[in-house]
DNA sequence: CAGTGGTCTAGACCACTAT
DNA sequence: TAGTGGTCTAGACCACTGA
């Protein structure tokens, strides 16, 4: 019989199941972990695992790269591996939410244009996007509300093409690297700010927030894969609207992570 | 020949070098991605690749299983792998350099306690971080600084136990994880919120900065493996010397991440 | 030295896709 | 039906660790 360290191992695999044999035998080590191993402990080597479930090498060890990857465990050349220590002090907020939490939720998502036109870039786009000084940009504004509350405002530079014309209703719904996208150079990377500002008065007016209200401002700039810059934008949300939570470590069964905009406090 | 869509393929892998013939090739694809194709663009059969190199299909397997890792590319069963389009609209932000960062780079990081006591948990404390009410917590505020510049304050709830007392010393410079861990009881996840937050008068006077100056505020409670509560915390970041870049998309040589705390504007 | 994880091979069978 | 990616095997050799 293997041994997890404290107590006999009974589970058995099923090869004739539809799940993968490796991915039961990731399930079945993340439960041995979770139930009586410490950091540091050592699982059994993987010719053990290979052996007491009738598995080959190669499939434990795809098992184990899976609970790396996880960083629950490490490996150590020449001396087996280990419960790793979850890692907790370091901070990973996803903000995939921004957006798409206020699309859903039949909350009646809508959003208005203050302002569009055509600009030449001038020293301040430059500086803020290197986008060079000159280019012709595509400039507008846009408020999004959930209902008749507004949430989010965004200032945004495209570089400019003729190639499409873009419409009123592609500024508001497309996703920003769409449109970005709009001139058939496509963007591969971007770059994001995530700050924390004070609302001045004319933003604050369009939010219908007081001016001290505390906004998120997260400024992204798109490049092409020759690092020519493709568009820039801020979008400013609301501080007393938006909280961004996030899970790290061994998670349980109650994982979640995600944007909430209906919050209290 | 293998053909790359647009140009003969004239790389080649060699088998007597240290770098492993899986991460040669890994190497290979990038380039041969960033050079000339596009999203959508179909790779050679994983076949071909095995054959065209002289080197093994799970070989192969196992660098393209890397790209797909990585985002670059997707497989479809049946079908073909794919050159996928890099997913540039979820904002990914790491905080791990809010507290790395001030401490390196020889500036003089230097933390001060202001407070430390025993308490038990109230009802404001359990509607956080669901420690039960009556619970002894060790009670701490520091702030940290850089230089004698103000830059982060904590307030921070440790579920108390008298095995270890804790030294003044830890309390500074121990990682947050590790204080939690000091009863024996580990910590193995944590849930934590960002929020922007405008300081109050207490906050900012420990700052020093004025009362109107916006905050990034990481809230963070700590749970062992039986999701019992170890600790709660609030870290505030002073909103006008910290900003947090990410970078997403195919990256670049110049590829960078982190937070910044000595910033213009 | 024996044991470990890291790499790699040359097959095999499967479910799926397209024609 | 032919071709694809997904899984799995039973070996092999290597570099590294520890006694």
């Amino acid at each position: 019989m293997l041994k997890f360290k404290n107590k006999n191992h009974n589970k058995i695999i099923d090869k004739t199941s539809f799940t993968p044999v490796y991915y039961q035998l990731v399930k079945i080590l993340e439960k041995e972990i979770l139930n009586g191993m410490m950091p540091g402990d050592a699982l059994p080597t993987e010719h053990e695992i290979s052996v007491h479930f009738g598995i080959s090498r190669m499939t434990v060890r795809r098992a184990i790269a899976q609970l790396v990857q996880a960083g629950m465990v490490y490996a150590e050349k020449g001396r087996g591996t280990f419960v790793a220590k979850p890692q907790l002090d370091n901070l990973i907020f996803e903000l995939d939410g921004f957006y798409a939490e206020t699309q859903q939720k039949d909350m009646n998502p809508n959003s208005k244009l203050l302002e569009v036109r055509i600009v030449k870039a001038d020293e301040n786009i430059f500086k803020k996007s290197s986008i060079p000084i000159g280019t012709r940009c595509l400039y507008f504004r846009v408020v999004r509300k959930v209902g008749s509350e507004p949430l989010i405002y965004e200032t945004k530079h495209i570089v400019y093409s003729k190639k499409k014309p873009l419409l009123e209703a592609e500024l508001l719904n497309s996703t920003w690297s769409n449109l970005v996208a709009n001139n058939g150079n496509p963007p591969v990377r971007s770059q994001k700010t995530l700050q924390v500002k004070l609302l001045n008065d004319h933003e604050a007016k369009a939010l219908q927030v007081s001016p001290i209200t505390p906004a998120f401002s997260v400024e992204q700039v798109f490049y092409d894969i020759d690092n020519n810059p493709l568009g820039w934008g801020i979008s400013l949300y609301r501080g007393d609207r938006y909280k961004i939570t996030s899970h790290a470590g061994w998670a349980g069964e109650n994982y979640s992570k995600g944007v909430d905009f209906e919050n209290e406090q």
